[in-house]
DNA sequence: GCAGAATTTGACAGCGCTGTCATTACAAAT
DNA sequence: ATTTGTAATGACAGCGCTGTCAAATTCTGC
């Protein structure tokens, strides 16, 4: 097919009774075929496709909402400290919600502040103007709380990351524990015999999967390496101070791999803090490839998450989930390697 | 048939012509209240107010700009490479939104593409579906072209942070050249006298008014000092080597100003790459106080702008213009000197 | 072949609100 | 007292779409 772009001059409010008269059917007819409904000939779908291409017409979801039951609105609901991992997952749902002519809203739950405001806040949410579903980030995909309310409620969910809980939604996510081994093997390969980790918080089942197949890397490469680990809590600071405390053990690791990027920029702080050069003296690798993995020097060395493309995914899943062709419920999207310049070989060789 | 109704306390489904009849008026007279409609007795007001708040009534916005001409729908508009600012501005503007039951888009406007494609982009942006108004961030701001666009299609906009066109729309910001003159002022009463300016970038007004306000204040403490300066763009590496710049002059500044965090980042890594300790060797100050400001070692000395309070604002007076009490076309909000580690007194004393 | 079922389409009535116009009440002007 | 004007309210018709129901059409099986 040529691209034939049909001009929007003067056009912007083709309804759906002009599709309907150009098509010669009915505005019934070309309400089922925008909602895909059952029982519709395929020639009935051609001709109305074919006008609605040609008036570039699109659906007026005020009115769409009006007289359905739909709202045409989705939530994306957060609990996480990273401002930058937030954005990207905004960035992404939001252009897949405009994509398809939904309204995206995006809300913080608190789950710091125990179980029943936890829910409070997901009632406020949920109640406040019915939602089309909900898409859920780490580490609420993982609270069994949040999973129950909203299957109470019967709200539809999609879950970015998830850890437990499988199948009891779609999901999409990257494969934590390969991209962590995938690090591991990396630090192997460059010399280092003594490395460290730096763990994020315990309610992301996330970290515990990147700590998992980075460990289960190390010790299938030499079963009696020990590997020192601290907590950061996934933020700069906790990075810092994890960092501080394997770099001044007895046996100080050459190099540390922290889960996500924040706690190795901080690491590397501590490394300077110490007059320890990194990478020279002290190879430093993060995970999520974020806006500090280059506002940190050297720039580093992390595990790229196509997060806007995940955020993207769930909202389609979100949106077409009974729709012809399902989806495949548990979507894996490719991490890839970055390989910057906060890790070198050991011993330094030049 | 048994229609379930499975009634939320209060909230959910009550219509406009329940709180008429509670009311004993018609519903266009609760129409008249809810849209502060003149020439409407207090008498109607306070008893369709009474009835809002006893039914606990909240407007359906799709039957609103379904029937009516508006589309409680604004826009926020970047064209800005810093993810933090970015999120900050959603956030604030996002809750500001939802508080009046409107939409809020936001899409990025890349004006580097040259003038057409700007304007492009916006008329994307404006044509697409009719919108209720739209907040210009920096530096879009600045753009007469994007200024005189908006008004030639009479869309209203409100502004954060301009710097030129003053009067052709209501304005947020803070006193950036005060704000910058305190940090003048602090370094100076720290001792220094040797002090570096990192700039932003051209297009961007409030990092001129940043350095203007910074230079005059420098100037007035005395008439004689050399401020070396270098551009940074507003980016972590553009900082950095800058940075890089005025340290290996023939007489390396003491001190160095960015005009955001991210550069002043760039400039703390330009100093450990050169052995040169913060804030010991060079004091460090930036701007922001963004999520960066606390991600680097030491943390930053910066100037805590309230982003947040200003996006909600400039939404408020996007929504609320015409309402009674106009508010004030050009609000000026107040900033903060956020003293942490990366600024000390010179020379070296404790 | 024909009753009964399933498929495919259209007519029509709202969804909850606002714009328009008609109507009343009452002050000011003639 | 009558006209004129304006403030204050209501009746009613849609906004653009979907749900319901009924009608037309095509299949089934026996």
């Amino acid at each position: 097919m040529a691209t034939t772009t049909v001009d929007v001059s003067g056009n912007g409010k083709t309804t759906m009774a002009e599709v309907a008269r150009r098509a010669g059917v009915s505005s019934k007819s070309v309400s089922r075929v925008i909602n895909k409904e059952p029982h519709i000939s395929p020639s009935l779908v051609a001709m109305v496709e074919a006008a609605i291409a040609e008036l570039n017409y699109v659906p007026d979801s005020a009115a769409r909402s009006l007289a359905g039951s739909r709202s045409f609105t989705v939530v994306v609901a957060f609990d996480n400290p990273s401002p930058n991992y937030i954005m990207k997952v905004v960035n992404g749902a939001y252009r897949a919600c405009v994509a398809h002519g939904y309204h995206m809203r995006f809300d913080t739950i608190d789950s710091q502040r125990g179980h029943s405001s936890c829910l409070d806040q997901l009632d406020a949410i949920i109640k406040n103007s019915r939602i089309d579903g909900i898409v859920l980030t780490p580490p609420l995909v993982d609270n069994p709380l949040v999973l129950d309310h909203l299957e109470l409620h019967g709200i539809r969910f999609v879950r970015i990351a998830p850890v437990a809980g499988k199948g009891r939604s779609p999901s999409i996510s990257i494969d934590d524990a390969a991209a962590a081994a995938d690090i591991a093997q990396y630090l192997w390969d460059l010399g280092h015999r003594n490395i460290g980790f730096v763990n994020g918080p315990r309610t992301h089942g996330a970290a515990g999967k990147r700590r998992d197949g980075f460990l289960k890397r190390l010790c299938a490469l030499d079963p009696h390496i020990e590997v020192q680990q601290a907590d950061g809590a996934f933020l700069f600071d906790g990075g810092m101070e994890a960092g501080g405390k394997l770099l001044s053990s007895k046996r100080p690791p050459t190099a540390i791999f922290a889960a996500n990027d924040d706690m190795a920029a901080g690491v590397i702080a501590a490394c300077a803090q110490r007059q320890l050069a990194v990478p020279d003296d002290v190879s430093v690798v993060g995970f999520d490839d974020s806006w500090i993995a280059t506002s940190v020097w050297p720039h580093l060395t992390t595990i790229y998450q196509p997060i806007e493309e995940m955020a993207a995914a769930a909202i389609e899943i979100l949106l077409h989930r009974g729709a012809a062709g399902r989806p495949p419920e548990e979507l894996v999207l490719n991490y890839r390697f970055v390989e910057r310049a906060s890790a070198a070989p050991y011993p330094a060789s030049g």
